[in-house]
DNA sequence: TCCTGGTCGTTGGTAGGACCAACGATAGCC
DNA sequence: GGCTATCGTTGGTCCTACCAACGACCAGGA
């Protein structure tokens, strides 16, 4: 691709490739264990939070109530999470990870670690510290 | 929302929360100015290349031909960019930047000029240089 | 000269992430 | 009991990024 010089070299645009290839790596790692960021993201909050409602899983993990539905189908469908009517709350859901589900996250963790790792490749630790410190400060609450 | 443990501090998320920032205010400021990021980089290519056909406006924005089409007949309807059949080939269109065009380009890198420093802010000058640096490093291609 | 392979603009479709509005059912408060 | 808010769910939208295929056209070799 020509360099184009109104933009090439402006943070938006380095931000936004940087990411890319970190989104794309990941896209990929993630596609070849056969889930995405939306199913893992919702395993770890359930891990973390326990067992709780779809709401709490939404806000826990910023993801849309709608969406939550779809991939807790599918987390269903594979037999990692499990969907109970909550006797106290008859609106609710209680959704919990299953022993596969436990074991999963584990497996999908390393996968992400790995993805961290082939990211930062190009930089030293030192480096990577840094970058690191500094997109803390460009991202939003926090 | 709950700090996520296996996914916040995560470089490939960090990178996703800054850029979702920078792009945030990014579409926020062209949004308001009437365009897209799409409009702005092949006006800005155009602008670069001089007279071209789609193809070579796709090729060097990166931008997929489909794309092109449909950006380019928001800039036609806008009397910013013209086509013309390209005499030497049947198959080409000459894309050529109207003046209207070169003064819209001129006020829209006026505003993703603005957008840098709004997104940098949070660092200093010393810090936006590492980072930018750092970022390069990490981007394909360059 | 015909044929083949490649390029051009264009249409139409897909995917993922992120949203939003609205519904019936239900809970909690006054 | 009535009001308001929340729950899970359905069914959309938008944007960026791709990909496949079409007819038209060009350039090369046989």
């Amino acid at each position: 691709m020509t360099t184009l010089r109104r933009v090439a070299d402006r943070p938006t645009w380095l931000l936004s490739r940087a990411n890319a290839r970190a989104q794309g790596l990941l896209a990929e790692a993630f596609a070849a264990a056969g889930v995405r960021g939306y199913h893992f993201r919702l395993m770890a909050a359930l891990e973390q939070l326990g067992p709780c409602s779809q709401a709490d899983l939404g806000r826990a993990t910023a993801i849309d109530r709608s969406d939550v539905v779809a991939v807790l189908d599918d987390l269903d469908a594979w037999g990692l999470t499990r969907r109970k009517p909550d006797p106290a709350d008859r609106r609710r859901n209680v959704v919990l990870l299953t022993e596969d589900g436990a074991a999963r996250l584990e497996e999908l963790d390393a996968v992400l670690g790995g993805v961290q790792e082939a990211v930062l490749e190009p930089l030293s630790a030192a480096e990577r510290a840094t970058l690191l410190r500094l997109l803390r400060r460009l991202a939003p609450e926090g």
